[in-house]
DNA sequence: GCCTAGGTCCCGTTG
DNA sequence: CAACGGGGCCTAGGC
């Protein structure tokens, strides 16, 4: 049996199915009623509403709304959930006396440290819970990434400009990493920030911070005088597509846009096709 | 009846279900082995598997693996989510011939324009599927945030620095916005860039993006001259923390770092013991 | 463990 | 609608 569910489970009968499925290493999920707190890098308080919960094997914890892609509240994986009865009422708000038949209420509470942090689902009403041992060996496969596009580059260095030489992938410096670092067709030294998406100011930033500190660092030991400095070194942002903001403050700061769109098959058959004209 | 379980559904049932969910603005929640496939901004495609399904009524598509905070594939809400029969057998490889034995599978299609995307996750063994009828008009309320540390520093600027005289809050420049533009005791305008975390690289480009913006459109009207101009500006993160490397960015480019850690009513007891001090 | 940078980032806000 | 910046971002990769 690879599912097992319940129809409105009470309290007593949702503890004792999450802490069976966390034994057990499966998959829990509760569609319920429930307010949710978290306290941690900052704090927050959700009031009653129908939400899914889902807790999985790994003390990953979400509350997903009826709306939005993001869990309101969630605890990503490497902490504990653990379940517990409580009174029942509020979370929040002043503790009433605690009249004896106040019914008790299920509660899943997500922990974990550095940073501490924890979530609070009170579960006010259970509609339904499933236990799923999951098993799932399978890993995504994703092509099209920027590490892609930075090995098609790599290998066709002319797409960014005829001549280019690539000399280091991946370039450390004290200030961050440079995604090439490059040599156009005069010799001189080319930093080269590639994006996958349209270029934001963000990545303009960075290109500039790469492109100081190779003016810093290497005009600077030269014992300055012999090279103009500043002026030796270009900076190159790759990226498909640029807002006029940003293609302003490259040529504002003497750095160069370089659109580059499709890559892989496509314009490696235009590479091939390319080579065949000569 | 807020939910409906079916244990271990047919293809049909699946669909069924789905449509009559899809239709009414219910959640859907499926445990299944499917498997998955994702095109738009990158491909990619995931090998049959055990995972928790959700749609939601907005269009939101999620497909969770047994670990991990992120669905392995999902979809944003705005876009629809439709639910058909497909041929059985794998979504990638090759066509086999079409025996008429085949198994039909479920099939869940997500898809939104702009950007132009899909996801399919294709259903090979539903084991259970719940239909929530949910409602939740809760919002989230949350504090610790960015904006009570803007509030809290406008309120207290002398936490930056002694005679610190806020001017403006959330300045726009041609190049983005400042977080506050103020004075200092003597005068010198003073660019102040907040954040609520550890202080990164990108949070001094963006605070150095700011500072040269400032020295080029202030200085440069004036008509060179009268003025300085470079060394009347000055730059400060606000930060509960910041890496070495970070410092010395700051540094290397006469930038000044503000350690902020705790904010709020603990800070402002300690600025009114202070005020009691004198 | 910290630091750095990417992400199918998502999301809200503003022009 | 694009664009810009925040996020309890999360996650992977180095060191």
């Amino acid at each position: 049996m690879v599912v097992e569910q319940l129809d409105a489970p009470d309290p007593e009968e949702v503890i004792e199915a999450a802490k069976a499925a966390f034994r057990d290493g499966a998959m829990l999920t509760v569609q319920a009623r429930c307010e949710g707190e978290y306290e941690g890098r900052t704090s927050g308080y959700l009031g009653p509403g129908d939400r899914i919960l889902v807790a999985k094997p790994d003390g990953t914890f979400l509350v997903h709304q009826p709306t939005g892609h993001k869990p309101v509240n969630w605890m990503p994986g490497g902490g504990t959930v653990s379940p517990r009865l409580s009174e029942g009422g509020a979370a929040r708000g002043a503790a009433e006396e605690s009249s004896g038949d106040e019914p008790r209420v299920a509660v899943l509470l997500a922990r974990r440290t550095n940073p501490s942090e924890r979530v609070e689902a009170r579960i006010l009403d259970a509609h339904g819970l499933t236990r799923f041992d999951a098993s799932d060996g399978a890993s995504y496969e994703e092509s099209g990434t920027e590490a892609e596009m930075h090995e098609y580059i790599e290998q066709n260095p002319a797409v960014l400009e005829e001549g280019l030489r690539i000399v280091e992938h991946e370039r450390e410096t004290k200030y961050g990493f440079i995604d090439f670092f490059a040599r156009d067709a005069d010799g001189v030294p080319v930093v080269v920030e590639v994006k996958r998406i349209q270029a934001t100011l963000n990545h303009f930033d960075q290109l500039q911070r790469y492109v100081s500190l190779y003016e810093e660092s290497e005009a600077s030991p030269r014992g300055g005088g012999v090279t103009a400095g500043n002026e030796e070194v270009r900076g190159l942002l790759v990226a498909p597509s640029a807002s006029e903001r940003v293609r302003r403050a490259l040529r504002d700061n003497d750095l160069e846009f370089v659109e580059l769109g499709e890559f892989g098959t496509d314009a490696k058959g235009a590479t091939e096709a390319k080579l065949t004209d000569f």
